[in-house]
DNA sequence: ATGAGGATCCTCT
DNA sequence: GAGGATCCTCATA
């Protein structure tokens, strides 16, 4: 289990820390490969950048806690909230390996075609986890919370890469994405901005 | 392997 | 009203 204290700090040096480590539900535990930084007010691409919203209210909150939203119409993503209360600060998680529980990932997941795509992408990761809206503002940092954040095994060695965030439109260049290289989960890179089909 | 297009609705402007 | 921190299917190669 994190200490709350390790996690209030600046959401790209958080991201590395938390690859690696396990989101836990009671019954599906994903260890996470892939992670992405957003940052509060000097982050365009952030949800907090334009200030505080009803959506967005936990990334203000303190460390450790879950912020998950909604997007597309249809997909849930998240977050583990960074910084201290008062400062908002989030890492987006992108992708994980799932360690237990597969069975029960592989119904949340029907489209999924192998075990590597059971978590393959944010989306993916969260509904695999089963988690929505209601697990929104979750404490990840208690024994009793039905979501833990765990750390992962000590003596796994890893080497990290970086590059740009996927799916946004601005602050491209910023190298805020992180992954465990050589995992078959991680995203290949896609560029945001306007979608050309919309009707 | 890569790319286009559709699905679908909440949130903020 | 517009536009997503996305995923899936289908087409083409």
């Amino acid at each position: 289990m994190f200490e709350r204290e390790e996690l209030a700090i600046d959401p790209v040096a958080a991201a590395r820390m938390l690859l690696g480590s396990v989101l836990r539900t009671d019954q599906v535990a994903v260890r996470i490969v892939e992670t992405e930084a957003y940052r509060g007010a000097d982050d365009p691409a952030s949800h907090s950048y334009r200030g505080k919203t009803k959506r967005n209210a936990v990334m203000w909150g303190p460390a450790g806690h879950l912020y998950v939203y909604f997007t597309y119409g249809m997909h849930f993503c998240a977050n583990v909230v960074t910084m201290t209360d008062g400062e908002a600060g989030a890492v987006l998680l992108r992708a994980g390996e799932v360690i237990e529980g597969e069975e029960l990932a592989r119904k949340r997941r029907p489209a999924a075609k192998r075990d590597r795509d059971l978590a393959s992408g944010p989306a993916k990761l969260t509904s695999a986890l089963g988690l929505d809206t209601e697990a929104n503002g979750a404490d990840l940092l208690r024994t009793s919370s039905p979501i833990r954040l765990e750390h992962g095994d000590d003596g796994e060695a890893f080497t990290i890469g970086s590059g740009p965030r996927v799916g946004i439109s601005v602050a491209q260049t910023l190298p805020w994405r992180f992954w465990i290289e050589g995992k078959p989960q991680v995203s290949t890179f896609r560029a945001g901005g306007k979608r050309s089909g919309r009707r």
